[in-house]
DNA sequence: CCAACTTGTATAGTGGAATAGACAAGTACG
DNA sequence: CGTACTTGTCTATTCCACTATACAAGTTGG
């Protein structure tokens, strides 16, 4: 049972070994080579087929058990406490809390902060308004079984949407946000999907070791006209999350 | 004139601080709030706002200008050489060499190499095949300009396709070997996508630093009658490449 | 020319990452 | 029971990331 592929883990990068090795292992476990339950292969045949010191093998289990992916047992072995990557849809038609129904049992979304703010020449082209419009910016968490989803932010016209920030939060749904001011339907527009590492706020937000990867995904909704209602910078914690077109 | 945003970067979590500066940077450039040209902030102004030494910045802007994302020049300052993010389109009729057409003054795809190999449970789920079935497995990388853009390894039924990989190296173009077989035309099954570190091999193929973030996207093509063709798994460099749906 | 900025270079000290080896303590199996 | 495996703990050592300070050397503008 070859339990990790051979990968060689090189000296240096910036990037401990540590680190290392314990990426290439939620990658086994998230890629689905190793399943709940499984057990891991021993601390000394890991060190050896990385190429690394043992105590370097501990230390890279020993984060992914505090994150709650293995689970050690003295005398027996380490075990695949936690498996599954959640997929998050991407379509015309994507609706947060349909995209994840079946996969978890609770969801919920939480409003960091809003505030109004001009539009910058980017913004501003990508709501098809002038520079300087008033915006409304809001600042979202997602959670879904206790564990944060996505950390989003928000952009869209002040004067289309006056006091939205309430009115999400009292319905605590974008889709039901938006009816309140007469949009009942609405699509997307594009999306645009990159990655990178995450920022220390998106680390403290959603939980992240510092130097974690997020996905990253920049969207603009339209309405049934083809006006842009909103734009959404959508940071997805990708050893969590892959997105699906 | 804020050239960086006041991020601060936490001491630990096993990527060194320089990697956490340079990244940020990086974010900053292929992000658009520096473009080509463009003078960065001094090496001490910097070193203050991420509240370290200003050799640890030293070291940071050192690996951009290696990359060649930054040009130092003594008693002047610090420029940006290259800023722009190369976009990828995905959607039902994705061709590579059209998706990238007018980004590209030129584009080219190198086989690595090719075997024959036993379908796992896995991709014989997704080619809609017995698993054991012989399949073709391709390796490749797409480069343009002179910079490597994508690795992928892509699968086909051996049996519809013999000799596929001699066919591909002679068109050069999956659309052209696709239609020696009588596939005029084929579109995009499913597409998801994730991101993670990049293992040492992609690193050294896709020259990145090791440590660094590829967007990967695993996706399965079907023909016209809805039958998998092939199922390919794309490796981007986060820093270059971004997805557009 | 000179003052004030910039990047480049050198040296020295501190703390953490990684290695090495030895041993304790739990579990499984004949 | 006892052997062979496992994870857990300790100590010592080497190497590099990071800090701190100082100064050289290029550029710009008065």
């Amino acid at each position: 049972m070859t339990v990790l592929s051979r990968t060689e883990i090189e000296p240096a990068g910036g990037v401990a070994l540590w680190r290392q090795i314990a990426d290439a292992i939620r990658l086994d476990i998230v890629g689905g080579k190793l399943e709940t339950g499984d057990r891991l292969a021993g601390e000394l045949p890991l060190a050896e087929r990385f190429g690394v010191n043992r105590h370097t093998v501990r230390r890279a289990i020993a984060v992914l058990v505090e994150e709650g992916v293995l689970r050690a047992e003295h005398g027996r072995g380490t075990f695949v406490a936690e498996a599954r990557r959640l997929s998050y849809p991407i379509g015309r038609r994507t609706r947060f809390s349909e995209g994840l129904a079946g996969q978890t049992k609770q969801r919920a979304r939480t409003i960091l902060s809003s505030r109004i703010e001009r539009a910058t020449a980017r913004l501003a082209e990508r709501l098809d308004v002038k520079p300087g419009t008033r915006l409304i910016r809001v600042e979202t968490v997602a959670f879904a079984d206790g564990r944060a989803l996505s950390r989003a932010t928000g952009w869209l016209p002040e004067q289309r949407f006056p006091e939205y920030p309430a009115v999400l939060a009292e319905t605590g749904s974008t889709t039901e946000a938006l009816k309140r001011y007469g949009i009942d339907d609405y699509s997307r527009g594009s999306t645009r999907i990159s990655a990178r590492h995450a920022t220390t706020d998106e680390a403290q937000v959603l939980k992240l070791a510092p130097g974690a990867v997020v996905l990253v995904s920049d969207a603009v909704d339209i309405d049934a006209a083809g006006v842009p209602i909103h734009t959404l910078l959508t940071r997805f914690p990708a050893d969590r999350m892959e997105l699906v077109v």
